[in-house]
RNA sequence: GGUCGCGUAGCUCAGCUGGAUAGAGCAACAGCCUUCUAAGCUGUGGGUCAAAGGUUCGAAUCCUUUCGCGAUCACCA
């Protein structure tokens, strides 16, 4: 049973007894006893003054008496101000630690939850390769993904590939035009990088013609309008949405060398998918959708045959659903999407996107249109909306090429393990493959964890001119501290099994350890509550921190005591699971050693 | 201008469903490898929690206002 449950159902016993009053749960405020003080749980006494008609110090006596006289759990009390302070019996935490030590899926859900959920993420453009900005979201929506899978739920990750539009023909057209058909074989360029080059190709270009158009007298707005660039490319656009051969052609033959870039890049981030969906085959759904809404009167035609949403009641503006051309826009495919990802995962309970906060308005009204057509499941569509990474100098531009590429990035991170792990010298025994190996562990475990580490709701700085850290709050020293409980375990050749402790009193860096335990599945599920992985890092890290202690703080294998002894490398091997879980929640592999 | 978000140490971030003296890491300084991996541990210095009001026994946390930063409000995606 848990030690909060117990207690607050024994202190209204207290209550009931002794000041003759019932209380509600919300008077009743447990906490964790602060580190400076003596005792594990915290009762905040203010709150029940009213039926006590006592002072707060008195309350705190009378109720710790009773409770220390009553309840076997509690070994003592003390009382500060307004808080009594409760110690609870050692007796307890080893019985707590012995009940969950064999136990592999401690910290996870126990059943299904009998809930599917279909989270999209990644999304990204066929015109260029991957940034640290895509890099969020592809950690992000992984690790949201692998939590609610611990907690039960069943989850299908849809990528939503952005393949077709003005953009995409950009690449095509510059590539057209400058590429005297270079291809990735035979630049050794990586195909989303081939295709990003063109972009910015095309951007140079275009700025060209628009500078000289306006130097023979055009307006600015002019200029970006009739430069012959553009003019080419959205002619491009109309063959391809003609189906014209030559267009199409190119078309899948660039797209099919992003796609080969991106495999790479996500291989490297350790992210995969259950579902592509093509933007090129989505892209005229909706249509159908704001027929039935026509029909149904939640949306409006204007004169010039363009269709509209009035949300206005609602606080938001109108939106447009069909151009006066009957073209659609980009709300109009998420709502077909929406709807045709219902009708392809018929279980769905929830939707989830992950996308950046810039869209917020954009969910908003995507999700408020849906329910509006009637679509119950649109209540629990959710945006999993992320901050942007930002530089010293500000938002990421690719066509001003102040990106931080993924490929470079995640290279650098692997490099810089490499050379700590070769200055270090305490791989030297492992072969060149095993090597490799750890270096892309150490590397994507630092890049990973500084990312997932900050609030996904919030912005984040990255300098690049500092390179990410591989010592402190990071990733590589939460590896660090799982190679070396896996050394010590590999040296305990015993198994071992039942300890018996008798009257030990544990040290408080090994009460501490077990009380962060303790702790460890209400964190799975409130990361799970939160769609924020930046909490089982935290949890992680402080975990560590007090395995650091207690593992400079006292003998393991020099411990005289054999049932000490064994306990010290029972605790060590169950910190060991939980790091290991947590990190794969994270998406972060344990090394055995580095 | 409307809407939304943010502002905590030199830097990067925790803490925010109200609780005790606001925490970490980095950077700086001082210690610890003849005990199990020093990518570690211990310690020192560093704060008007943007500002002002309010609610409360109690506010970094809730409310209001102001300032600053960002996003968004397209017949772009």
């Amino acid at each position: 049973m848990q030690i909060e449950t117990l207690l607050n159902a024994e202190i209204k016993k207290v209550v009931q007894s002794l000041f003759q009053a019932d209380v509600n749960d919300n008077l009743i405020q447990l906490q964790k006893t602060r580190k400076e003080f003596e005792g594990d749980i915290t009762l905040v006494t203010f709150p029940l003054l009213k039926v006590s008609k006592n002072s707060p110090e008195k309350t705190g006596e009378i109720i710790g008496e009773y409770l220390k006289e009553k309840v076997e759990e509690v070994s003592d009390f003390n009382v500060i101000k307004g808080f009594l302070n409760l110690s609870i019996s050692d007796k307890y935490w080893s019985t707590f630690f012995n009940s969950i030590y064999t136990s592999e899926k401690y910290g996870f859900a126990a059943n299904a939850s009998g809930k599917t959920i279909l989270l999209e993420y990644s999304s990204p453009n066929t015109n260029k390769p991957l940034h640290l900005g895509h890099i969020r979201n592809n950690l992000l929506g992984f690790s949201v993904a692998e939590i609610l899978k611990a907690n039960g739920h069943y989850v299908k990750k849809v990528n939503l590939v952005n393949d077709r539009g003005i953009h995409i023909c950009k690449s095509m057209l510059a590539w057209k035009k400058m590429g005297n058909g270079e291809t990735p074989q035979s630049s050794g360029i990586k195909g989303d990088h081939l295709v990003g080059k063109y972009y910015v190709e095309f951007d140079k270009m275009y700025k060209a013609e628009i500078k000289s158009l306006m130097e023979a007298g055009k307006s600015k707005e002019e200029a970006e309008k009739n430069a012959p660039a553009i003019i080419e490319a959205q002619e491009m656009l109309r063959k391809w949405e003609a189906g014209d051969k030559e267009v199409v052609d190119l078309w899948k033959t660039m797209n099919g060398w992003v796609y080969e870039g991106f495999d790479v890049t996500y291989k490297k981030l350790g992210v995969d998918f259950d579902k592509f969906y093509y933007e090129s085959e989505t892209y005229l759904l909706g249509k159908k959708a704001v027929e039935i809404g026509l029909q149904k009167n939640v949306f409006y035609k204007k004169e010039d045959g363009s269709v509209w949403c009035d949300l206005t009641a609602d606080g938001l503006d109108q939106k447009l659903l069909l151009r006066s051309d009957g073209t659609s826009v980009y709300m109009t495919q998420d709502i077909g999407t929406a709807i045709q990802r219902s009708e392809d995962f018929p279980s769905t309970n929830q939707m989830i996107y992950t996308v950046g906060n810039e869209q917020e308005y954009h969910f908003k009204v995507l999700f408020l249109i849906l329910s509006k057509l009637g679509y119950d499941w649109a209540k629990e569509c959710y945006h999993l909306s992320y901050g942007m990474v930002e530089l010293p100098e500000g938002k990421m531009k690719s066509r001003e090429g102040t990106v931080v590429d993924a490929d470079d990035l995640i290279d650098e991170m692997v490099k810089t393990a490499k050379t700590t792990s070769e200055e270090l010298g305490k791989l030297d025994d492992c072969s060149e493959e095993e090597k490799e190996k750890l270096y892309q562990t150490i590397g994507m475990g630092a890049l990973k964890y500084f990312i997932l580490k900050v609030d996904p709701r919030k912005g984040m700085l990255f300098n690049p001119a500092e390179s990410i850290d591989f010592n402190g709050n990071t990733g590589p020293f939460i590896q660090y501290t799982h190679a070396r409980i896996q050394s010590l375990l590999r040296k305990a050749d015993f198994f071992i099994d039942e300890v018996s402790l008798g009257d030990y009193v544990f040290d408080t860096s090994e009460k501490e350890i077990i009380k962060l335990i303790y702790d460890y599945p209400e964190t799975v599920k409130q990361s799970c509550n939160e769609y924020s992985p930046s909490i089982i890092a935290n949890y992680t890290y402080e975990l560590v921190k007090a395995y650091n202690h207690f593992y400079q703080a006292l003998p393991i294998f020099k411990e005289e005591n054999e049932e000490v002894k064994k306990f010290r490398l029972q605790l060590s091997k169950k910190v060991a699971t939980i790091i290991q879980q947590s990190l794969a929640l994270l998406g972060i592999q344990a090394p055995g050693r580095m």
